[in-house]
RNA sequence: GGAGGGGUGGCCGAGCGGUUUAAGGCGCACGCCUGGAAAGCGUGUUCACGGGAAACCGUGUCGGGGGUUCGAAUCCCCCUCCCUCCGCCA
């Protein structure tokens, strides 16, 4: 959400952030849009000063025992007035409201131009792509082949983009999600949280994926939403709060199941695990100042790229471009990592900074030490990573001639000392 | 799901149609006092929006939304959250 006292500042630079996200200007309307609900705001704030006035002096004039009919008759009259501004006024503001929450973040200034993905610059390559003296697989044949990773189940109970895990592989996932929740509240001392996987309008509505986006998201009859990411509930535990500012930075952690309805994805990526309507991922959350939200930004995609590089994955680090970034962010890196049955690098990760885009959203505040206003804190996520992904990327890059798979050092002792899954006998 | 009781500033807590400009207390900030501190005394202390160069002024804000009234923290309706009991339940 955007303030639109800095779009009155200044609406060209307004319109040509936009225009680097392939946006066409909207400022203009926007401010008269702006001057019309300002101006119908300050007729309601006279007529209500003149109704407190005059029901005050009613009050004294009765206390008095004098007659103060002309005064009731003046207030009676007002009334009338009062409504009909208010109406005006809000529907002047939600006019405004409505088309400034369908806009997205501004891109920040370091973020390259470019219209879609081929605009994305790579920052860095970590790890070399694994050698294969045969053609290596993709996971889901070798994921079939072990008769631990069974499409056909799944779409007897839910239909497609749904998978059921077994044995070595069911409990890889676990591992998998253990191994990286330990990293993050490790040293780098995320908060380890287990938030509601369903969530009300207001939580989807801060991160930023209502309104537009609510076809992309699942609704229980209820009326609740079922979480796209954690990044949903784990933001909005700072909604509607002023924090002090030496409580800053919050950092959480949460490993979730995550729920997506792919509507725009058909046809893509429709065999195997890698687009699926329920996916676990252990997400990075980060709630801190302006002026360190650049360096936190960092420290996130760190955390995100140790987890890749102790289980020995390549992968390289890209910054998106601005006309290739989510829709709250104004700074992404996405951590894509190489698949050798896909023969391509694959996003695994993504780690945005918000700025204060969607505190705004949620109104969560923060207290500069010392100072009487609060300003808006900057909120940080990232995928720490996909868990889904992670497995396919392990199986992949891990795959033996006879179809085991074995398993990397740091991970043995999550999966109880197994050092591989050993191929389905017969 | 049924019945009942609640939600007031950072916190506690009065107020239940009009000098309430939300009493009082705690906490916090600043000042006085002090050799220094405590105590005491004084002043200040919600948030948002609008107007203004600023000082400051105005409007709204007592869980949220409607209504009654010249006037609502206070009366009425709906919703929401919390608590107690009953029912159901991992």
């Amino acid at each position: 959400m955007h303030d639109i006292k800095s779009i009155r500042d200044d609406a060209p630079a307004f319109d040509a952030a936009l225009a680097r996200r392939g946006l066409t200007p909207v400022a203009a309307g926007l401010l008269e849009l702006d001057a019309r609900r300002r101006g119908l705001q300050t007729a309601l704030q006279e007529a209500l000063a003149r109704r407190n006035e005059a029901s005050k002096a009613i009050g004294a004039a009765r206390a008095k025992g004098l007659d103060a009919q002309g005064l009731i008759d003046e207030v009676a009259a007002l009334k009338e007035r009062i409504r009909e501004l208010e109406d005006s006024e809000r529907a002047a503001a939600s006019a405004l409201d409505t088309t400034l929450a369908e806009l997205p973040n501004l891109p920040a200034e370091d973020v390259p131009a470019g219209a879609d993905e081929r605009g994305n610059v790579e920052i860095r390559r970590v790890g070399a792509p694994p050698n294969f003296t045969f053609a290596p697989r993709e996971h889901f044949e070798l994921g079939e082949a072990l008769g631990l990773m069974d499409f056909a189940a799944a779409a007897k109970l839910s239909g497609a983009r749904f998978v059921v895990l077994k044995g070595a592989l069911a409990r890889l996932e676990r591992a998998l999600s253990a191994f990286m929740l330990d990293i993050h509240t490790g040293e780098a001392g995320y908060e380890e949280v287990a938030p509601p996987l369903l969530v009300k309008d207001d939580a989807v509505f801060g991160t930023g994926q209502l309104p537009k986006f609510a076809a992309d998201l699942f609704r229980t009859g209820e009326g609740l939403w079922l979480i796209p990411t954690a990044e949903v509930p784990l933001t909005n535990l700072v909604r509607e709060s002023i924090l002090a500012e030496v409580a800053l930075p919050l950092r959480f952690t949460a490993l979730t199941p995550c729920f997506r309805s792919e509507a725009g994805a058909a046809g893509r990526d429709t065999r195997g695990m890698i687009r699926q309507h329920q996916f676990a991922k252990v997400e990075l959350v980060a709630i801190t100042t302006p002026e360190q939200s650049a360096a936190e930004h960092e420290r996130l995609t760190r955390s995100a790229e140790s987890v890749l590089q102790r289980l020995g994955l390549a992968y390289r680090v890209m910054l998106l471009c601005a006309g290739d970034m989510g829709f709250g962010a104004r700074k992404t890196y996405d951590l894509e990592v190489w698949l050798p049955g896909q023969n391509a690098y694959r996003e695994i990760s993504s780690c945005s900074n918000c700025g204060d885009f969607q505190a705004r959203r949620m109104q969560a505040r923060y207290r500069p030490t010392g100072e009487k206003q609060t300003r808006f804190v900057h909120t940080l996520n990232g995928s720490g990573l996909a868990v889904g992904r992670t497995l396919v990327a392990l199986l992949e890059t891990y795959q033996q001639a006879d179809g085991g798979i074995l398993i990397p050092a740091a991970l043995q002792p999550y999966m109880g000392g197994l050092d591989r899954i050993p191929p389905q006998a017969g």
